[in-house]
DNA sequence: TAGCAATAGTTATCATAGCAACTGTTACCT
DNA sequence: AGGTAACAGTTGCTATGATAACTATTGCTA
């Protein structure tokens, strides 16, 4: 791979964290530009969300409960499905549930699973947030015509799939299997 | 701009995070997939750090202090200059002193500012670090040709720009380019 | 059918992000 | 000078993220 050619165009990375030297390669500045850009449009839908005191985490917990509708959803369904794959879904839903915006019950017969229901206030938020929601989607994106806009997209799209598997949450670790191999339990997720 | 258009091409965050409908807009989904591979992307450059139990943050921090030669760097321009501009740099700053990476005294004359500079160690480390984590930038952008990373540099510079008045930390530093040519601090909230 | 592993979820611990309130220091202005 | 505002940085509080250890339930299988 080549390193960094010299770079004609100005950049704006650059200039904002006062950088002095360029970066050591085009690379370089393009994951720092990701990670930057991501930084700034989470604080702008966490402003849009503050007057709800709801963090971002919690809105698209409480989007993908109402999604699955009537029939609610499980609680470990809802990790693979948020924005972020935290691992705290838990505590997200915990949060939920205080503040009035969703159900929780054991499942019938797998009594294993936790079943996650949006309430009638839940729903209602929704329904105030998501033009909001809509409109601060359409902002953050608004200087890329459609054109761009698909750019953009797979461009991400390339970049995450090539990272998704060194870039995915540690899971279920091994409880070690000792000498007779028996018993490796490996990653759930990042296994194909 | 004109809301979604139905999109013709498959969409991979669509199917990875298993949504059943599809984006209620390509804006939408554009800033869906940006976080999302943020936090893949954050998560690889974590995953090369943890071994020496160095958060990104925090290795972005000291690379910032070597930068800054014998001189040394007055915290507050740390902040300034990191990739996440994160209001937390004292206590990041803290635990590289702790590992013994760093090393900060008041400066003289001006009493208010801490100046911090790199130790032996700290700059040892960073010599080991240094390949490992360009060969990171290398390879999680390995997918894009010198073209592709230079329009996905600019489309985030655009994306970034246009929204880093509402994304900014709320006690952001403002270098007001009033005549005095004084900085003045204020709160992101009421600006402007 | 006994035992063990896999699944679903919770809890504990630690580190970090964001905000706001606070201390100490310097500069400005009259 | 003296008062006030601006600056530089720290600290407290709360929320979230990452990981691992834990409980309870179900399923496999020998």
């Amino acid at each position: 791979m080549p390193q960094s050619k010299p770079r004609a165009r100005a950049s704006a990375v650059q200039s904002e964290i006062k950088q002095s030297k360029p970066f050591r390669s085009t690379a370089q500045e393009a994951t720092i530009a990701l990670l930057r850009t991501a930084s700034v449009v989470h604080r702008v839908f966490a402003r849009v969300l503050e007057p709800w005191a709801l963090s971002l985490a919690q809105y698209n917990a409480l989007r993908i409960i109402r999604g699955a509708g009537a029939g609610g959803i499980p609680t470990l369904s809802i990790r693979e499905r948020m924005v972020e794959e935290g691992t705290t879904i838990t505590r997200i839903l915990d949060k939920l549930e205080d503040a009035g915006l969703i159900r929780r019950e054991r499942s019938f017969p797998d009594r294993r699973q936790v079943l996650c229901h949006a309430t009638d206030a839940g729903r209602k938020l929704l329904d105030t947030l998501d033009p909001q929601m809509d409109s601060t989607d359409e902002e953050v994106v608004a200087t890329l015509n459609e054109a761009q806009l698909e750019q953009f997209i797979e461009l991400l799209d390339e970049v995450r799939a090539a990272n998704a598997r060194r870039g995915a949450p540690r899971t279920a670790v091994v409880r070690d299997a000792g000498p007779s191999g028996r018993s490796t339990r490996v990653r759930a997720r990042g296994t194909k």
